[in-house]
RNA sequence: GGAGGGAUGCCUGAGCGGCUAAAAGGGGCGGACUGUAAAUCCGCUGGCUACGCCUACGUUGGUUCGAAUCCAACUCCCUCCA
């Protein structure tokens, strides 16, 4: 490993962050000497990002933390087109209004882990709608059009694998690197940006960018990518069985994000730590140096560690204490999913793949039928053997309340009111 | 504009008149084993209070006792020709 002189480079490359850059000694080099600031563009097609995008917000906060300037930029106006990167089939065109209220919901993240204002350092917000909305075609195509051979795009991989696939690529989406990379000489010119960051399935974007920018005003700037993460049995991060991974409050309850991380696999947990934590390395090599059993200490903190930025040290404890009393102790955790059912109906009785539905164990009556024959469903820890089995009001416990089970990891309760 | 090929469940991909809620693999979920891990083995994998019923094989009609399978039109894609 090179010895850099950047905090921020040296950083991110001990930890593992660094898939590819365009010049890595030229960006360590500017990084020891001034205030770089660049940028990352999350796209805006659900209202909340899930994990896939922890990795990059991870890089904006080492950049902040390292003395340099962030900036996050809000796709407005490319998310109008479509990112065909890794992607097989178009997406459908999405509405403005869903764009603009997707938006909205991604924002409020950043706030936990930059902090925005005025300052050097300080991070800001932009959206490219503000800019690609207004350009005039013509005029875009005689000035940037022209920077950009066919020959040259159909060599990346986001247009080869289309049509190796023998799968169409529209001209909107064929567009879409042409709309980034424009993004970045923009930023350049208004901001000073020197350097764009994303995950690897970005590179071929982001060395567009570069080029544009040198191309039309001579400026040399840079990019660096992520890797893009697998867990050590090659799936892509970030969906469970209930859905992904999300990073807002209202999407993802605390405990079930904290189970997330706790769930880790063995061989993943030393590269989670460093990627998603700030632990110091030394006692990250400790905690990665554990076998067996003890290991799941190590797995804890990550757990810790990764819900404390994202929703608070006071939810992590929280979260934590719930895991601990449901699998450790085999009580019944607070923070569990908890749904209000009326006295009423439970004095009748409902049947139990009814039941495992309406506590959104299961998706469907049938989903949850076959959890019962498959002795995998549990009416407070004992097995449920009869789907039609009734679930009343004697099944609850002292505190009033009714845990039911699907699988040994997801729980939840029933509050009779 | 002309000629051919194709569209199947989460994905890949068989089926080409009844035995097909649709082979096989992948993925996912559950069980056993464990450490809330991995690997391995086993089961499940459209909906419905369910030995039955309903919806499904691009869309809409048609042929037939019976269609994912045959016919027609349409939509979208691919390849070759102009």
């Amino acid at each position: 490993m090179t010895n850099y002189k950047s905090d921020f480079i040296r950083i991110l490359s001990e930890r593992g962050f660094i898939n590819q850059c365009t010049d890595i000694e030229a960006l360590d080099e500017k990084a020891s000497k001034e205030v770089i600031t660049a940028y990352i563009g999350f796209d805006c097609t659900a209202t909340s990002l899930h994990i896939g995008s922890l990795l990059p917000i991870m890089l904006l906060r080492w950049l902040q933390k390292t003395g340099h300037k962030p900036v996050v930029l809000m796709g407005g106006g490319t998310t109008k087109v479509g990112d065909p990167s890794g992607k097989d089939t178009a997406r459908p065109i999405m509405t403005n209004e869903f764009i603009a209220n997707n938006m909205a919901g991604i924002k409020t993240v950043f706030d936990k882990y930059l902090e925005f204002g005025e300052g050097t350092s300080d991070a800001i917000m932009v959206n490219n709608d503000d800019w690609l909305s207004g350009l005039s075609y013509l005029e875009f195509l005689r000035d940037f059009g022209r920077h950009f051979t066919i020959n040259r795009m159909m060599s990346f991989d986001s247009v080869k694998l289309r049509l190796d696939r023998e799968q169409p690529l529209t001209f909107l989406e064929f567009n879409y690197m042409i709309l980034q990379a424009y993004d970045y000489y923009e930023l350049n010119k208004r901001h000073g940006l020197s350097l764009q960051m994303g995950g690897s399935d970005q590179w071929g974007n982001i060395i567009n960018g570069v080029e544009l920018t040198r191309r039309v005003s001579g400026n040399e700037v840079f990019g660096l990518t992520v890797p893009l993460l697998t867990t050590s049995t090659g799936q892509k991060m970030g969906k469970t069985a209930n859905g992904a991974i999300w990073l807002n409050d209202d999407m993802l309850s605390a405990y079930d994000f904290w189970q997330y991380w706790r769930n880790t696999s063995d061989a993943d947990v030393g590269r989670f730590l460093k990627l998603f934590t700030e632990l110091p390395l030394d006692e990250i090599a400790k905690l990665e140096a554990l076998e067996g059993q003890e290991l799941n200490e190590a797995k804890k903190i990550l757990a810790h560690e990764v819900t404390k930025l994202c929703r608070g040290e006071e939810a992590a404890i929280n979260a934590a204490e719930t895991a601990r009393k449901t699998f450790e102790e085999g009580q019944l955790g607070k923070d569990l999913p908890t749904f209000e059912i009326a006295r009423s109906e439970l004095e009748n009785g409902i049947p139990a793949f009814d039941a495992m539905r309406r506590v959104e164990l299961a998706k469907s009556g049938g989903e949850a039928r076959r959890a019962i024959k498959g002795g995998g469903a549990r009416l407070n820890d004992k097995p449920i053997t009869d789907e039609n089995q009734l679930v009343t009001l004697s099944d609850a416990n002292e505190d009033g309340l009714i845990k039911l089970s699907f699988g040994k990891k997801r729980h939840a309760l029933i509050k009779p009111v």
